[in-house]
RNA sequence: CGGGGCGUAGCGCAGUCUGGUUAGCGCGCUUGGUUCGGGACCAAGAGGUCGCCAGUUCAAAUCUGGCCGCCCCGACCA
């Protein structure tokens, strides 16, 4: 076989698009920067939505559809908003074969169009929290694109809910970083670290931005999740007021919170190998693939046997079987180890005469036979060793590459090798600048879970009252 | 936008420097047969405006000019 994935050692981002490629998650699209995402990838991100719509419908938010298209002067109500965003905006000056009156911004995020909506909405304290989540496509013009990490057009959710009080917008806010959160690590087995983002990394708009941090195999960091308080920014600029118990007309408070279709390169490069994808069971599209073995002489019962085992599994997990007959067991094995099936179970005749299959986990490799009465119970179990053991291996690998650093020159050292550098800062956004111009590194977040300890700026020296995480980052 | 690389069959490439028969090779694809416990083998086939446009020349994939596109690395971002 001609194609082959470049190694991790050689070219990591190269391997990267080659895993896209070959387990055809995506293709290169005839646009610039806009990729297809391909029945494998998009399984995946149904996955995603599968999960994490069920997190946000459990507490209390629902879906609606907000259009595409945005009228420039909402843009432009909010001034940190348009500055953040006009850059990078695509915008529609024609339709219906004639030059608009107002030109069109498509939407690079909702919260304008949602928020000019809020303020027909919401009168009265009663009408509120409202909590509105939409799955929707977003355009952002990048100059530099990757697969899934950065493109023109990527799907998300964007959460965007209103609040009476700026506690209450906050608990939100927090919240769904928790979800986030615990999606991550529960289900996509990424190991992530919650905080705060600087006021210079903050979201155009925001009072705060909280973020997930995860680390690549490569130990650059990658910013899985949003979420935002928005205080009264949007509030106000939309006018959106409501009366309150107390009679008084105060401005709503609000949040707003994103994943896109980015985790899915956030799971390639969290878990990954050499052979290609690796997918944690609990957000595979496809957990076990049967693949039987077979002479001309034993077909039939292999088949038969396979067909069984096949019907068995299917009971109670996400299985499929390739019984194809153009292709030899060999080039099948290879074919789902790129595309990351995390157990493969082999039936070969012998196997049907011990009345047992074989499971390969995709992680290890290992082999393990499996009698047909425990089938069932073994195969959950081994799923579940395998999602544990991924997030182990992840976290391992950030503990292993995460340094607590106080010198600057260490700092730089520490840094060329690809690390997670947890240094302290003294809060300045000067600082912050020089650091990321001097090393490329960026403030990923300020840790919910540091330390309170007393320290020096790792670049002015001023006091400092914790640790925030260093990186260099997608 | 700056730097680097590349456009020749579906994919990966050779051929270009030094212009000259029907433009090759590997993989894939089609048909038939044998195979099948880690990317099978044999045989016969199909498939090309050599990125585009001009120019030089008896003759251009090959030389010249312009344009377009893509990938990688930097300034912006989820």
């Amino acid at each position: 076989m001609a194609e082959r994935i470049t190694p991790r050692s050689e070219d990591y981002s190269r391997w990267y698009t080659d895993v896209v490629l070959q387990a055809r998650l995506a293709d290169y699209s005839p646009v610039k920067g806009c990729m297809v995402i391909r029945p494998n990838g998009y399984a995946i991100w149904e996955k995603i939505q599968q999960v994490l719509d069920k997190k946000f419908k459990e507490t209390g938010h629902v879906n609606a559809y907000f259009p595409l298209f945005i009228p420039e002067s909402f843009m432009k109500k909010e001034a940190e908003h348009v500055e953040g965003f006009a850059p990078e905006c695509a915008v529609v000056t024609h339709g219906g074969g004639e030059e608009l009156e107002e030109p069109l911004y498509v939407r690079p995020t909702s919260e304008t169009i949602i928020w000019s909506m809020y303020k027909k909405w919401i009168m009265s304290y009663r009408d509120l929290p409202i909590l509105i989540n939409q799955w929707a496509n977003v355009v952002r013009w990048e100059m530099r694109t990757r697969l899934f990490l950065r493109t023109t057009e990527f799907l998300w959710q964007e959460g965007h809910t209103a609040h009476a009080t700026e506690e209450e917008a906050e608990e939100e806010a927090r919240r769904i970083l928790e979800i986030y959160r615990s999606f991550a690590e529960d289900y996509m087995a990424m190991p992530v670290i919650t905080g705060q983002k600087t006021e210079n990394e903050k979201f155009a708009g925001a009072v705060r931005t909280y973020s997930i941090e995860a680390m690549m195999q490569d130990k650059k960091a990658l910013q899985a999740g949003t979420s935002h308080y928005l205080g009264e920014n949007f509030a106000r600029a939309f006018d959106v007021k409501f009366q309150d118990k107390d009679g008084q007309v105060k401005y709503v408070h609000a949040t707003s919170w994103g994943v896109s279709t980015r985790l899915i390169g956030a799971l390639i490069m969290t878990h990954g190998d050499d052979q290609g994808l690796i997918i944690p069971p609990r957000i595979a599209p496809t957990q076990l693939v049967i693949v039987p073995i077979w002479q001309e002489s034993t077909r039939t019962k292999v088949l038969e046997f396979s067909e069984r085992v096949y019907r068995q599994l299917k009971e109670k997990f996400d299985v499929k079987l390739d019984d194809r007959d153009q292709y030899k067991p060999g080039y099948k094995f290879t074919e789902w180890e790129i595309q990351g099936i995390p157990i493969r179970v082999e039936i070969g005749p012998r196997d049907v005469d011990a009345n047992q299959v074989v499971l390969v986990r995709r992680d290890t490799r290992e082999k393990i036979p499996v009698g047909l009465d425990r089938l069932m119970e073994e195969a959950e179990k081994l799923l579940d060793t395998i999602q544990k053991s991924l997030f182990e291996r992840a976290l391992k690998m950030r503990k292993e590459n995460t340094f607590r650093v106080d010198d600057y020159r260490e700092f730089q050292d520490v840094l060329e090798k690809g690390a997670f550098l947890e240094s302290h800062w003294c809060g300045n956004t000067e600082c912050e600048l020089k650091i990321k111009e001097e090393t490329k590194a960026t403030i990923r977040n300020i840790p919910f879970d540091r330390e309170e300890e007393t320290g020096k700026c790792i670049y002015c020296g001023q006091p400092s009252t914790g640790r925030v995480v260093f990186a260099r980052a997608y």
